[in-house]
DNA sequence: CCTCGTACCGTACGAAACGTATGGTGCGAT
DNA sequence: ATCGCACCATACGTTTCGTACGGTACGAGG
Protein backbone atom coordinates (compact mmCIF):
# COMPACT_ATOMS: atom_id res chain seq x y z
CA UNK A 1 0.00 0.00 0.00
CA UNK A 2 0.53 3.09 -0.77
CA UNK A 3 1.79 5.70 2.28
CA UNK A 4 1.20 9.76 1.72
CA UNK A 5 3.06 12.34 3.98
CA UNK A 6 -0.70 12.61 5.73
CA UNK A 7 -0.18 8.54 6.95
CA UNK A 8 3.32 9.22 8.09
CA UNK A 9 1.51 12.34 10.16
CA UNK A 10 -0.83 9.69 11.47
CA UNK A 11 1.62 7.27 12.60
CA UNK A 12 3.57 10.21 14.07
CA UNK A 13 1.44 11.20 15.83
CA UNK A 14 0.26 8.02 17.60
CA UNK A 15 3.50 7.22 18.04
CA UNK A 16 4.05 10.85 19.87
CA UNK A 17 0.70 10.22 22.15
CA UNK A 18 0.64 6.35 22.03
CA UNK A 19 -3.02 4.78 21.59
CA UNK A 20 -5.54 7.99 20.29
CA UNK A 21 -8.87 7.91 18.95
CA UNK A 22 -9.48 10.48 15.49
CA UNK A 23 -11.10 13.22 17.58
CA UNK A 24 -8.34 12.70 19.85
CA UNK A 25 -5.68 13.33 16.85
CA UNK A 26 -7.52 15.94 15.74
CA UNK A 27 -7.24 17.79 18.65
CA UNK A 28 -3.65 17.26 18.94
CA UNK A 29 -3.07 18.32 15.32
CA UNK A 30 -4.56 21.35 14.59
CA UNK A 31 -2.75 23.50 17.04
CA UNK A 32 0.35 22.47 15.74
CA UNK A 33 1.76 20.02 13.39
CA UNK A 34 -1.15 20.69 11.25
CA UNK A 35 -0.02 24.21 10.10
CA UNK A 36 2.95 22.09 8.52
CA UNK A 37 0.78 19.83 6.85
CA UNK A 38 -3.09 20.99 6.39
CA UNK A 39 -5.71 18.68 5.87
CA UNK A 40 -9.90 17.79 6.32
CA UNK A 41 -10.50 16.14 9.76
CA UNK A 42 -11.93 13.30 7.91
CA UNK A 43 -8.79 12.27 6.97
CA UNK A 44 -8.10 11.31 10.83
CA UNK A 45 -11.00 8.87 10.63
CA UNK A 46 -10.29 7.18 6.86
CA UNK A 47 -6.10 7.25 7.44
CA UNK A 48 -6.15 5.33 10.57
CA UNK A 49 -8.45 2.64 8.89
CA UNK A 50 -6.33 2.29 6.34
CA UNK A 51 -3.03 2.14 8.09
CA UNK A 52 -5.01 -0.81 10.29
CA UNK A 53 -6.06 -2.95 7.17
CA UNK A 54 -2.15 -2.47 6.15
CA UNK A 55 -1.17 -3.64 9.86
CA UNK A 56 0.86 -0.31 10.37
CA UNK A 57 -1.58 0.33 13.93
CA UNK A 58 -3.82 -2.12 15.53
CA UNK A 59 -7.44 -0.92 15.93
CA UNK A 60 -9.47 -1.71 19.37
CA UNK A 61 -13.03 -0.80 19.39
CA UNK A 62 -14.73 0.75 22.61
CA UNK A 63 -17.43 -1.82 23.71
CA UNK A 64 -19.84 0.59 25.09
CA UNK A 65 -21.87 3.95 24.55
CA UNK A 66 -20.60 6.07 21.66
CA UNK A 67 -18.49 3.91 18.74
CA UNK A 68 -15.50 5.38 19.33
CA UNK A 69 -11.55 3.28 17.58
CA UNK A 70 -8.67 3.71 19.39
CA UNK A 71 -5.63 3.23 17.52
CA UNK A 72 -2.06 2.55 18.17
CA UNK A 73 1.08 1.49 17.42
CA UNK A 74 1.70 -1.91 15.48
CA UNK A 75 5.63 -2.96 15.07
CA UNK A 76 5.29 -2.70 11.43
CA UNK A 77 4.17 0.70 12.26
CA UNK A 78 6.69 1.86 14.12
CA UNK A 79 8.91 0.76 11.43
CA UNK A 80 7.32 2.24 8.60
CA UNK A 81 7.80 5.60 11.07
CA UNK A 82 11.56 4.86 11.41
CA UNK A 83 11.93 4.40 7.58
CA UNK A 84 10.13 7.63 6.60
CA UNK A 85 12.18 9.99 8.95
CA UNK A 86 15.23 7.76 7.81
CA UNK A 87 14.59 8.48 3.91
CA UNK A 88 16.12 11.72 3.04
CA UNK A 89 13.73 14.54 2.98
CA UNK A 90 12.75 16.88 -0.32
CA UNK A 91 14.69 20.28 -0.52
CA UNK A 92 11.17 22.18 -1.22
CA UNK A 93 8.05 23.11 0.48
CA UNK A 94 4.70 24.08 -0.91
CA UNK A 95 2.37 27.08 -0.41
CA UNK A 96 -0.47 28.53 -1.78
CA UNK A 97 -1.18 31.73 -1.21
CA UNK A 98 -4.05 33.57 -2.88
CA UNK A 99 -3.51 37.07 -1.80
CA UNK A 100 0.18 36.83 -3.78
CA UNK A 101 -1.94 35.86 -6.81
CA UNK A 102 -4.52 38.71 -6.78
CA UNK A 103 -0.92 41.17 -6.38
CA UNK A 104 0.28 39.70 -9.21
CA UNK A 105 -2.60 39.79 -11.46
CA UNK A 106 -3.19 43.80 -10.40
CA UNK A 107 0.21 44.29 -11.01
CA UNK A 108 0.19 42.87 -14.35
CA UNK A 109 -2.73 44.70 -15.47
CA UNK A 110 -4.84 43.47 -18.35
CA UNK A 111 -4.21 44.29 -21.98
CA UNK A 112 -7.11 46.58 -22.55
CA UNK A 113 -6.75 48.08 -18.33
CA UNK A 114 -9.76 46.81 -18.02
CA UNK A 115 -8.76 44.55 -14.56
CA UNK A 116 -9.82 46.93 -11.50
CA UNK A 117 -6.50 47.71 -9.59
CA UNK A 118 -6.84 46.74 -6.17
CA UNK A 119 -8.12 48.71 -3.11
CA UNK A 120 -4.74 51.05 -2.46
CA UNK A 121 -4.43 49.95 1.16
CA UNK A 122 -3.29 46.01 -0.22
CA UNK A 123 -1.25 47.84 -2.71
CA UNK A 124 0.81 49.43 0.02
CA UNK A 125 0.90 46.36 2.17
CA UNK A 126 2.45 44.57 -0.35
CA UNK A 127 5.00 47.64 -1.61
CA UNK A 128 5.72 47.64 2.56
CA UNK A 129 6.19 43.90 2.44
CA UNK A 130 8.72 44.20 -0.91
CA UNK A 131 10.47 46.48 0.97
CA UNK A 132 10.72 44.23 3.47
CA UNK A 133 11.87 41.04 1.50
CA UNK A 134 15.00 43.59 -0.22
CA UNK A 135 15.93 44.27 3.22
CA UNK A 136 15.87 40.70 4.41
CA UNK A 137 18.12 39.81 0.75
CA UNK A 138 20.77 42.35 1.34
CA UNK A 139 21.13 41.31 5.04
CA UNK A 140 21.32 37.26 3.60
CA UNK A 141 23.41 37.43 0.46
CA UNK A 142 21.94 36.65 -2.86
CA UNK A 143 21.63 33.59 -5.09
CA UNK A 144 20.06 32.14 -8.04
CA UNK A 145 16.65 30.70 -6.90
CA UNK A 146 15.00 29.62 -10.13
CA UNK A 147 13.74 26.20 -9.81
CA UNK A 148 11.88 23.67 -12.42
CA UNK A 149 7.70 23.81 -11.69
CA UNK A 150 6.39 22.78 -8.19
CA UNK A 151 6.19 24.76 -5.43
CA UNK A 152 10.23 25.08 -4.44
CA UNK A 153 11.27 27.45 -2.48
CA UNK A 154 14.46 26.39 -0.61
CA UNK A 155 14.13 25.03 2.78
CA UNK A 156 17.42 25.35 5.29
CA UNK A 157 19.05 28.56 6.15
CA UNK A 158 18.53 29.33 2.52
CA UNK A 159 15.25 29.40 3.12
CA UNK A 160 14.84 32.93 3.69
CA UNK A 161 16.34 34.44 0.90
CA UNK A 162 15.37 32.38 -1.49
CA UNK A 163 11.93 33.07 -0.80
CA UNK A 164 12.33 36.74 -0.34
CA UNK A 165 14.76 37.04 -3.26
CA UNK A 166 11.65 34.70 -5.23
CA UNK A 167 9.19 37.48 -4.00
CA UNK A 168 11.03 40.28 -4.99
CA UNK A 169 12.15 39.27 -8.37
CA UNK A 170 8.38 38.00 -9.36
CA UNK A 171 7.39 41.73 -8.28
CA UNK A 172 9.68 43.42 -9.95
CA UNK A 173 10.83 41.36 -13.38
CA UNK A 174 8.49 38.20 -14.16
CA UNK A 175 5.26 40.61 -15.00
CA UNK A 176 7.57 42.44 -17.07
CA UNK A 177 8.61 39.57 -18.89
CA UNK A 178 5.12 38.62 -19.61
CA UNK A 179 3.99 42.27 -21.18
CA UNK A 180 7.31 42.05 -23.27
CA UNK A 181 6.42 38.56 -24.57
CA UNK A 182 2.98 39.63 -25.41
CA UNK A 183 3.96 42.80 -27.14
CA UNK A 184 6.02 41.20 -29.30
CA UNK A 185 3.21 38.51 -30.56
CA UNK A 186 0.97 41.49 -31.12
CA UNK A 187 4.02 42.86 -33.28
CA UNK A 188 3.83 39.68 -35.51
CA UNK B 1 -20.89 26.87 -11.71
CA UNK B 2 -18.44 26.95 -8.66
CA UNK B 3 -14.82 28.48 -9.38
CA UNK B 4 -11.74 27.66 -7.50
CA UNK B 5 -8.40 29.74 -7.21
CA UNK B 6 -7.58 27.89 -10.24
CA UNK B 7 -9.88 28.80 -12.41
CA UNK B 8 -9.02 32.28 -11.32
CA UNK B 9 -5.66 32.11 -12.02
CA UNK B 10 -7.01 30.77 -15.85
CA UNK B 11 -8.63 33.70 -16.18
CA UNK B 12 -6.45 36.11 -14.82
CA UNK B 13 -3.60 34.57 -17.14
CA UNK B 14 -5.63 35.00 -20.13
CA UNK B 15 -6.42 38.14 -19.13
CA UNK B 16 -2.80 39.29 -18.72
CA UNK B 17 -1.33 37.13 -21.84
CA UNK B 18 -4.44 37.63 -24.30
CA UNK B 19 -5.52 34.51 -26.23
CA UNK B 20 -3.67 31.73 -24.79
CA UNK B 21 -3.46 27.51 -25.86
CA UNK B 22 -2.89 25.45 -22.71
CA UNK B 23 0.29 24.96 -23.66
CA UNK B 24 1.23 28.28 -23.64
CA UNK B 25 -0.14 29.53 -20.53
CA UNK B 26 1.55 25.92 -18.88
CA UNK B 27 4.79 27.66 -20.07
CA UNK B 28 3.80 30.98 -18.49
CA UNK B 29 3.06 30.17 -15.22
CA UNK B 30 5.20 27.42 -14.78
CA UNK B 31 8.22 29.70 -13.65
CA UNK B 32 6.22 33.06 -12.07
CA UNK B 33 2.66 32.91 -10.70
CA UNK B 34 3.05 29.00 -10.67
CA UNK B 35 5.07 29.41 -7.24
CA UNK B 36 2.10 31.24 -5.33
CA UNK B 37 -0.36 28.29 -6.27
CA UNK B 38 0.89 25.31 -7.56
CA UNK B 39 -1.22 22.59 -9.83
CA UNK B 40 -0.43 19.84 -12.05
CA UNK B 41 -0.35 21.21 -15.99
CA UNK B 42 -3.45 18.77 -16.67
CA UNK B 43 -5.53 20.92 -15.41
CA UNK B 44 -4.88 23.74 -17.79
CA UNK B 45 -6.49 21.53 -20.14
CA UNK B 46 -9.56 20.60 -17.76
CA UNK B 47 -9.75 24.03 -16.44
CA UNK B 48 -10.41 26.40 -19.51
CA UNK B 49 -12.68 23.84 -21.05
CA UNK B 50 -14.97 23.77 -17.28
CA UNK B 51 -14.64 28.05 -17.98
CA UNK B 52 -16.05 27.83 -21.67
CA UNK B 53 -18.62 25.98 -20.45
CA UNK B 54 -19.64 28.47 -18.77
CA UNK B 55 -18.87 31.17 -21.00
CA UNK B 56 -16.03 32.67 -19.59
CA UNK B 57 -13.76 31.87 -21.78
CA UNK B 58 -13.98 31.80 -25.91
CA UNK B 59 -12.65 28.41 -27.39
CA UNK B 60 -11.30 29.12 -30.81
CA UNK B 61 -10.01 25.26 -32.71
CA UNK B 62 -7.32 25.19 -34.82
CA UNK B 63 -8.24 23.48 -37.99
CA UNK B 64 -5.19 22.15 -39.82
CA UNK B 65 -2.48 19.86 -38.56
CA UNK B 66 -1.93 19.88 -34.00
CA UNK B 67 -5.48 19.70 -32.57
CA UNK B 68 -4.94 23.18 -30.32
CA UNK B 69 -7.31 24.87 -28.26
CA UNK B 70 -7.13 28.61 -28.03
CA UNK B 71 -8.68 30.51 -25.27
CA UNK B 72 -9.65 33.86 -24.71
CA UNK B 73 -11.54 36.07 -22.50
CA UNK B 74 -15.47 36.79 -22.60
CA UNK B 75 -16.79 40.20 -21.07
CA UNK B 76 -18.26 37.70 -18.50
CA UNK B 77 -14.80 35.95 -17.62
CA UNK B 78 -13.66 39.32 -17.29
CA UNK B 79 -16.32 40.66 -15.23
CA UNK B 80 -15.62 37.28 -12.99
CA UNK B 81 -12.52 38.18 -12.86
CA UNK B 82 -12.32 41.57 -11.56
CA UNK B 83 -15.49 40.45 -8.83
CA UNK B 84 -12.62 38.21 -7.83
CA UNK B 85 -10.41 40.70 -7.49
CA UNK B 86 -12.93 42.94 -6.14
CA UNK B 87 -13.43 40.21 -3.36
CA UNK B 88 -12.12 40.56 0.12
CA UNK B 89 -8.69 38.14 0.46
CA UNK B 90 -8.47 35.51 3.14
CA UNK B 91 -5.65 36.38 5.33
CA UNK B 92 -3.94 33.15 5.60
CA UNK B 93 -2.27 31.45 3.00
CA UNK B 94 -1.32 27.62 2.85
CA UNK B 95 1.93 25.50 2.92
CA UNK B 96 2.99 22.05 3.61
CA UNK B 97 6.03 21.35 4.63
CA UNK B 98 7.66 17.63 4.71
CA UNK B 99 11.24 18.64 6.41
CA UNK B 100 9.32 20.47 9.48
CA UNK B 101 7.00 17.70 9.93
CA UNK B 102 9.93 15.15 10.53
CA UNK B 103 11.69 17.68 12.50
CA UNK B 104 8.43 17.86 14.72
CA UNK B 105 8.43 14.38 15.17
CA UNK B 106 11.92 13.90 15.40
CA UNK B 107 12.53 16.22 18.32
CA UNK B 108 9.32 14.45 19.93
CA UNK B 109 10.64 11.28 20.22
CA UNK B 110 8.55 8.44 20.86
CA UNK B 111 7.52 7.04 24.47
CA UNK B 112 9.68 4.32 24.77
CA UNK B 113 12.75 6.19 22.62
CA UNK B 114 12.63 4.10 19.89
CA UNK B 115 12.22 6.23 16.70
CA UNK B 116 15.24 7.22 14.89
CA UNK B 117 16.69 10.74 15.21
CA UNK B 118 17.54 12.68 12.36
CA UNK B 119 21.09 13.21 10.92
CA UNK B 120 22.87 15.13 12.96
CA UNK B 121 23.30 17.95 10.00
CA UNK B 122 19.09 18.31 9.75
CA UNK B 123 19.46 18.94 13.47
CA UNK B 124 22.16 21.25 13.01
CA UNK B 125 19.95 23.07 10.39
CA UNK B 126 17.16 22.69 12.16
CA UNK B 127 18.54 24.59 15.37
CA UNK B 128 20.02 27.65 12.77
CA UNK B 129 17.06 28.28 11.47
CA UNK B 130 15.46 28.46 14.90
CA UNK B 131 17.97 30.96 16.05
CA UNK B 132 17.31 33.24 13.23
CA UNK B 133 13.76 33.11 13.54
CA UNK B 134 14.05 34.14 17.15
CA UNK B 135 16.40 37.24 15.76
CA UNK B 136 14.22 38.41 13.87
CA UNK B 137 11.38 37.82 16.09
CA UNK B 138 13.13 39.99 18.64
CA UNK B 139 13.23 42.36 15.48
CA UNK B 140 10.00 42.75 14.70
CA UNK B 141 8.34 42.14 18.13
CA UNK B 142 5.91 39.66 19.47
CA UNK B 143 2.23 38.96 19.52
CA UNK B 144 -0.17 36.34 19.82
CA UNK B 145 0.27 33.90 16.75
CA UNK B 146 -2.55 31.44 17.67
CA UNK B 147 -4.97 30.34 15.03
CA UNK B 148 -7.96 28.19 14.36
CA UNK B 149 -7.35 25.27 12.06
CA UNK B 150 -6.10 25.65 8.39
CA UNK B 151 -2.56 27.28 7.91
CA UNK B 152 -2.75 30.30 8.60
CA UNK B 153 -0.18 32.17 9.03
CA UNK B 154 -0.34 35.90 8.97
CA UNK B 155 -0.31 37.69 5.97
CA UNK B 156 0.83 41.00 5.16
CA UNK B 157 3.65 42.71 6.88
CA UNK B 158 2.80 40.35 9.93
CA UNK B 159 3.78 37.42 8.01
CA UNK B 160 7.45 37.21 8.84
CA UNK B 161 6.90 37.50 12.88
CA UNK B 162 3.77 35.43 12.96
CA UNK B 163 5.36 32.82 10.73
CA UNK B 164 8.53 32.77 12.80
CA UNK B 165 6.71 33.09 16.35
CA UNK B 166 5.17 30.19 15.15
CA UNK B 167 8.08 28.00 14.13
CA UNK B 168 10.24 29.16 17.25
CA UNK B 169 7.10 28.40 19.64
CA UNK B 170 6.58 24.95 18.02
CA UNK B 171 9.78 23.93 18.55
CA UNK B 172 10.18 24.51 21.63
CA UNK B 173 6.54 24.51 23.55
CA UNK B 174 3.95 22.51 21.72
CA UNK B 175 6.34 19.01 22.14
CA UNK B 176 6.40 19.89 25.62
CA UNK B 177 2.69 19.82 25.86
CA UNK B 178 2.41 16.95 24.12
CA UNK B 179 4.49 14.96 26.59
CA UNK B 180 2.87 16.26 29.22
CA UNK B 181 -0.61 15.52 27.93
CA UNK B 182 0.57 11.71 28.11
CA UNK B 183 2.44 11.27 30.79
CA UNK B 184 -0.68 12.82 32.81
CA UNK B 185 -2.72 10.00 31.43
CA UNK B 186 -0.53 7.53 31.94
CA UNK B 187 -0.14 8.04 35.29
CA UNK B 188 -4.16 7.34 35.30
C1' DC C 1 -36.39 12.81 37.70
C1' DC C 2 -37.04 14.28 32.81
C1' DT C 3 -36.67 17.24 28.67
C1' DC C 4 -34.12 20.31 26.16
C1' DG C 5 -30.23 22.56 24.48
C1' DT C 6 -25.70 22.43 23.14
C1' DA C 7 -21.14 21.03 22.62
C1' DC C 8 -19.00 16.94 21.21
C1' DC C 9 -17.94 13.28 17.96
C1' DG C 10 -18.28 10.34 13.64
C1' DT C 11 -19.19 9.26 8.83
C1' DA C 12 -21.31 9.36 4.04
C1' DC C 13 -20.84 10.98 -0.25
C1' DG C 14 -20.41 13.86 -4.43
C1' DA C 15 -17.13 16.84 -6.42
C1' DA C 16 -12.62 18.29 -7.41
C1' DA C 17 -7.74 17.64 -7.84
C1' DC C 18 -3.93 14.74 -8.71
C1' DG C 19 -0.48 12.54 -11.35
C1' DT C 20 0.96 8.99 -14.23
C1' DA C 21 1.01 7.07 -18.46
C1' DT C 22 0.36 7.20 -23.15
C1' DG C 23 0.02 8.76 -27.81
C1' DG C 24 0.16 12.09 -31.46
C1' DT C 25 2.92 15.99 -34.11
C1' DG C 26 6.36 18.60 -36.22
C1' DC C 27 11.06 19.68 -37.12
C1' DG C 28 15.87 19.37 -37.56
C1' DA C 29 19.86 16.39 -38.15
C1' DT C 30 22.19 12.67 -40.43
C1' DA D 1 13.46 10.35 -46.53
C1' DT D 2 13.45 8.59 -41.92
C1' DC D 3 14.91 8.78 -37.48
C1' DG D 4 14.99 10.77 -33.09
C1' DC D 5 13.67 13.94 -29.97
C1' DA D 6 11.42 17.79 -28.12
C1' DC D 7 6.93 19.41 -28.12
C1' DC D 8 2.06 19.11 -27.07
C1' DA D 9 -2.52 16.95 -25.60
C1' DT D 10 -5.54 13.99 -23.14
C1' DA D 11 -7.49 9.71 -20.81
C1' DC D 12 -8.35 7.71 -16.64
C1' DG D 13 -7.86 5.50 -12.11
C1' DT D 14 -6.84 7.14 -7.54
C1' DT D 15 -6.76 10.24 -3.73
C1' DT D 16 -8.17 14.19 -1.39
C1' DC D 17 -11.50 17.60 -0.23
C1' DG D 18 -15.04 19.61 2.31
C1' DT D 19 -19.72 20.01 3.27
C1' DA D 20 -23.50 18.34 5.35
C1' DC D 21 -25.74 15.50 8.21
C1' DG D 22 -26.70 12.34 12.16
C1' DG D 23 -25.79 10.34 16.45
C1' DT D 24 -24.13 10.84 21.58
C1' DA D 25 -23.19 12.58 26.20
C1' DC D 26 -23.95 15.82 29.68
C1' DG D 27 -25.57 19.56 32.29
C1' DA D 28 -29.12 23.19 33.34
C1' DG D 29 -33.60 24.33 34.39
C1' DG D 30 -38.07 22.94 35.20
Amino acid sequence: MRLSTTSYLVLGMVALRGPSTPYELKRATSRSVGYFWNFPHTQLYSEPERLAASGLLAVDLEDSGRRRKTYSLTPDGRAALREWLAAPTPEHFEMRDVAELKLFFNEAGSPDDDVPKLAQEQIRQHEERIAVYEEMVSRYGSEDWARPRMITLELGLEMEHAALRFWTALAAGTIDDLRREREERDVR
